[in-house]
DNA sequence: ATGATAAAGGCGAACGTTCGCCTAGAGAGA
DNA sequence: TCTCTCTAGGCGAACGTTCGCCTTTATCAT
């Protein structure tokens, strides 16, 4: 209705009481007559009146913001993970009166430089960190300035911090337990460089799963390179140019883009996936289940873990006791036909 | 190095000032003594200063800041536009000094009041829409509002609005065009209901490529439901039971997800895809060129509409002369095995 | 010498809140 | 009647900027 700004004052104005109280009572703050009170709300049900957030922020020396820096997927890779984790903190901090600022992902020393600006400048109360890895400078900068955040995902050990994380080693643990009870012992794995704090993570797993049913590591089951379809396949190939007695009956990979790499390998050397070949994947992409056949892989609760990233944010920022800081979500081994 | 936040008042007493003037001095509004000037910038680099960007918006009565609701991508749903679009954006506003602003998708009538508190509440200076449709309601009450947005996406022609679209009616029209050069005559197209603009606009290419090569529209092979793959792959089933002499030897799919659906069809029915059956999607996924065979499929510049929209917007807001208000982008196709 | 002009910088006010303290009036106990 | 307490609400200040206007001093032409 009105195209101009409505302030406290206004309301006051129209209400015959000074604007200070109105703002105590619309906070709660102040007793009043409650013929007072009606005349309030009525003055700011007409004038459609809300608080300005920027007057409250600086008042309150707080922005009610979290900052978030994500990767941005290449083009080419599939990725649907960050997507699904800012909607998720998005939601969640919108519930709890936040809301999320997401800022570009940089290289190199300008990278710290954009977190250290946003907390100068007040910008944001705290951050959410993705992808983060061994030695995260990002944590080291948050840690020596004592700056609230929270880590999707874990880092070194000895660094003391709040995380939220997805039990990776789980995850794999469950899929290669799954292999194992269809009979296979010759299993592959896809993994990561040794650099990769998430790769590990899940490689463990596999060696847990694999111990745990007395079957040996066989060192050259265990290929690691970069997480891309093209690795994928070239690391599927070798497999399959092993002597047949020594070749893989299965393969998981740590991520869907491989697995699909794999599948094409084994489509190549005309296996059959799912009966001659089980390949399991890891993140379970929308694509997964739209692939031939429909890839089993592993699912994250991504959306719980971006709804845990904001509550403990929140919970920090606001100085409330945390109950747990450090979350552990568990994954889940979705099948289909590929293994 | 100073955990407390470094105000102008905190400079100038360091150089020896009034705090005003340091102000103007770093906003270039004033001429000072070039040794003043030294001591100022030395102040402001041992403090580590940055201006407090809440009391600068107030001040300004701004917010710089877009906001953005987007509708989250279902799980099970491939989508990557939305994701590059608004890191597109983020980096765009980011560089001309704004914040992206995102915001939960909501139903119903609880939509409209979202944008209303967002605007009453001061929070964002302008919108970029997306998923915009005829009769947006969106668009309706911003017009009538006089708010500043930018929509990603065309609605009703007779609305005067600034819009940023990707000529899909191109893009298809691009695609049939090069089915029709490579022998076909027989296409067939899996579209969206009538109610979709942008089904509509993509169809559109489709009928108009037809005509122009003055081939005949058979209404079978114009088909219409959801763009999910189970429509898209009952589609095809139904398209590829026709008898011999009716059926058609290539198909159009408006997205990606349709597309692989079809692919299935075919898989299904014993067809070799990129021989025996020409199949385009549209969207380019990552997935499509990772599949069985390689999809062709239009690509769309979502980076460059993101980029587009907050330009405009920007220019917008600050009451800028805007060159043209209304963008629309050449998509292109990429070939790949599957047709 | 004098007034005009420009350069360098100070000062008060305002943006819209919230917060703490103050006050006018009413009611009540002695 | 006097004081004491409670209630309902007022008032000034402050958050950290930016903006407009004012003051001081030096420079210069007359």
């Amino acid at each position: 209705m009105t195209a101009t700004k409505v302030t406290l004052k206004d309301v006051a104005a129209r209400a015959g009481v000074s604007y200070q109280t109105v703002s105590k009572v619309l906070n709660g703050d102040m007793q009043v007559a409650p013929e007072t009170m009606e005349r309030i709300q009525a003055a700011v049900r007409e004038l459609g009146y809300r608080p300005n957030r920027i007057a409250r922020n600086m008042r309150a020396g707080r922005s009610f913001m979290i900052g978030y820096s994500w990767t941005q997927t290449e083009p080419g890779q599939v990725n649907h993970i960050p997507d699904q984790f800012l909607s998720s903190m998005v939601r969640e901090a919108s519930a709890v009166g936040y809301y999320v600022l997401p800022f570009p992902f940089q290289e190199g020393s300008a990278q710290i430089d954009a977190y250290r600006d946003l907390i100068r400048s007040s910008n944001v109360d705290g951050f959410v960190l993705s992808s983060v890895n061994y030695n995260d400078p990002r944590i080291q900068f948050l840690l020596k300035q004592k700056f609230p955040f929270v880590a999707f995902g874990r880092s070194n050990p000895d660094w003391d911090f709040a995380w939220v994380d997805i039990d990776g080693a789980a995850g794999t643990r469950q899929a290669i337990e799954y292999l194992i009870g269809r009979g296979h012992r010759r299993i592959a794995i896809l993994a990561w460089p040794e650099d990769s704090r998430v790769g590990n993570d899940r490689l463990q797993g596999y060696l847990d799963a694999m111990q745990a049913a007395q079957i040996g590591i066989e060192p050259g089951y265990v290929l690691r390179g970069e997480g891309t379809f093209d690795v994928g396949r070239a690391m599927t190939l070798h497999l399959l140019d092993l002597p047949s007695e020594q070749r893989p009956t299965a393969i998981m990979a740590l991520n869907d883009t491989m697995a699909i790499g794999a599948m094409a390998a084994a489509r190549e050397r005309g296996l059959e996936i799912g009966t001659n070949l089980a390949i399991i994947g890891f993140d379970d992409a929308p694509m997964a289940q739209y692939l031939f056949p429909p890839l089993t892989s592993v699912r994250q609760p991504i959306a719980e873990a971006g709804h845990k990233c904001v509550e403990l944010l929140v919970a920090l920022v606001e100085g409330q006791p945390v109950a747990q800081k450090h979350v552990l979500l568990q994954p889940s081994l979705i099948i289909r036909a590929s293994a």
